[in-house]
DNA sequence: TAGACCAACGAAAACGTTTACGAAAAGCAA
DNA sequence: TTGCTTTTCGTAAACGTTTTCGTTGGTCTA
């Protein structure tokens, strides 16, 4: 069995190679008729084109680069994550993709587009990518008027702070970076909203700086402790701190999640022999966000008009968060 | 200016398309004289072939995987640069990159080697690749027989300790983490070394545990610091380690070099406002690691016969290293 | 010196798509 | 029906390499 070509496919259809060829790229000028027949062959056949030939037609090359901009972006699992996905979405389309590792690169020959997260974007990033006419889309912020996806911050902190405050929690501190970015911002803000909703109030003392780090926020809790804060819950604005957050508790002699609950957000995979207490944490849908995020730049590419895109989120509920015990240890 | 093609090279230079071709691809059927005629001639016109046309032209497209089999992986930066600057490398020479997340990935079609940084390489994982019979390049660690590339780590750590004890240093702990590797217990291996050509011992309690990362290492220090361990430097297994180790010993209230001398190893990129203490330690060529992976990764699919690689490295001196003062601190 | 061999090179045919271009078919107004 | 516009589709020419297959000219052997 050789190599499944355009012309298995045309022949099998009934059709020519151009056809084929327009059904697969969604172009105009074939009929809604045919090209369900052409895509039911497809997929019957598994037929996958050729990404070197598809390259190769499409005249000069286009590959589409991926910011990391950021040194510190090495260090961000989520960052690194979904860099592996949304490559694995765009050489799956046949694009080569190219990592950009300072903003000098985007003037590159053959880059065609740029795939932003914006975990660490400044805006003056935004402008520059802009007035080289460059077409981008951003990840985890939400530029007006430009190209986005990201998820929904507002419900995935909402359904943490529920879950807790059902567990009969009210002081509920909120671990978060500085530079406080959008996401991070959204995610603090809706944690206040939903405890005044239950009229309930965050006080400042309890909103502590993680750094977005393990480390960072190790060092948080333990200066916490040390000022003898009190608080029941933490609830976590990414795993990693979580993570720190955990590791701080137990070292504290504290126990999770009876002393303390704890709640994450982004829902990463980790190995198994790393698991302590199995999270609580929003899951949030990485693959689909990678795969997103490459869809809205080939439709760029084609020339639509920008638009964003809002991904929902769902809570997880594990080992990590309990009822509040009446005897606080804490 | 349209597009620089091989044709454009081949009548610039006197010959036909296919001998530029054989020129550029180092094959058999071209005079040494012409070769370098015609490489002269790429070179000045700084031509770049086509990888899209490359592709297609060699049939089959050849995707080369890398593996970040392990979640905990995501988490280290060194590797993760790593992955980047094979990738670099790999599209630059006109191949598919695909990153490989479990095992199972290695058998998916068109993969035609894969590139395994060893870090968290178990030996389960080489046997697999080796019964699947698919070619692979091992970066870190050096499993006789195969094809490797990695770093000549006793010689860095031995310019690390030489430097510690021409600064009057006698106690150095070393940070290491668990379970040891071989490159880790090479680093460890070689301070011991050193120390006892120097009539200096490592005492097993100055040998910690940082699990390779910042938290594990702050916390490793503190545990040491609790038990009033004595230590007047630490060489770290790892950059990461050392920033754990620097954060520690701040929020200890020492200070760095004056009370204690930190060394990392690796060198791996800082942002601008991560830089604390700036840190002495071993660079690692990187791009050049990656750049070699990815040329041995060629020779295995011409079949060649396996080669192992091992490249210098040297040390850094910055400022987180001083003389030992005779009055110590901790 | 003839014959055989070999190295060096050129010509041209792939490789699997996309896309101009043009032809046919279909829709529509009169 | 006729003529015109629009849609749908087939044909074939790119795209930039690699590689097969000859041809040429030189070197070696006898």
């Amino acid at each position: 069995m050789s190599k499944l070509t355009i012309h298995d496919i045309a022949k099998r259809a009934g059709v020519s190679t151009g056809t084929v060829s327009r059904a697969l790229n969604g172009r105009f000028g074939v009929s809604e008729i045919t090209r369900e027949r052409v895509l039911k062959v497809v997929s019957d056949l598994g037929y996958v084109p050729d990404p070197g030939a598809r390259q190769l037609a499409k005249g000069s090359r286009t590959v589409i680069g991926i910011t990391r901009f950021s040194e510190t972006s090495l260090r961000n699992p989520y960052y690194t994550l979904l860099l592996d996905l949304i490559q694995e979405a765009l050489v799956g389309a046949g694009y080569a993709v190219r990592i950009l590792t300072n903003t000098h690169d985007v003037t590159r020959p053959g880059v065609a587009g740029v795939i932003v997260p914006g975990v660490y974007l400044a805006d003056a990033r935004l402008e520059e990518l802009r007035i080289h006419n460059m077409p981008f889309v951003v990840i985890g912020e939400m530029p007006p008027e430009y190209t986005w996806v990201e998820i929904d911050n507002r419900s995935g902190m909402r359904q943490v702070i529920k879950h807790l405050l059902e567990l009969g929690h009210t002081r509920i501190a909120h671990m978060t970076g500085a530079p406080i970015g959008q996401t991070a911002q959204l995610r603090l803000d809706t944690q206040r909203e939903v405890m005044q909703a239950a009229n309930l109030e965050l006080p400042e003392e309890l909103v502590l700086d993680g750094q977005f780090t393990q480390l960072g926020a190790y060092r948080a809790i333990q200066r916490a402790l040390h000022q003898k804060l009190e608080f029941s819950a933490v609830a976590c604005a990414s795993d990693e701190m979580a993570l720190g957050v955990l590791a701080a508790l137990e070292d504290a002699g504290l126990h999770v999640p009876n002393d303390i609950s704890v709640t994450g957000f982004d829902d990463l995979p980790l190995d198994e022999d790393m698991k302590g207490v199995p999270l609580t944490t929003v899951h949030q849908p990485m693959r689909l966000i990678g795969h997103t995020a490459a869809q809205l730049m080939l439709e760029l590419l084609e020339g639509t008009t920008p638009r964003g895109v809002l991904l929902p989120v769902n809570l997880v509920t594990r080992a990590s968060t309990a009822v509040l015990r009446q005897i606080q240890v804490a």
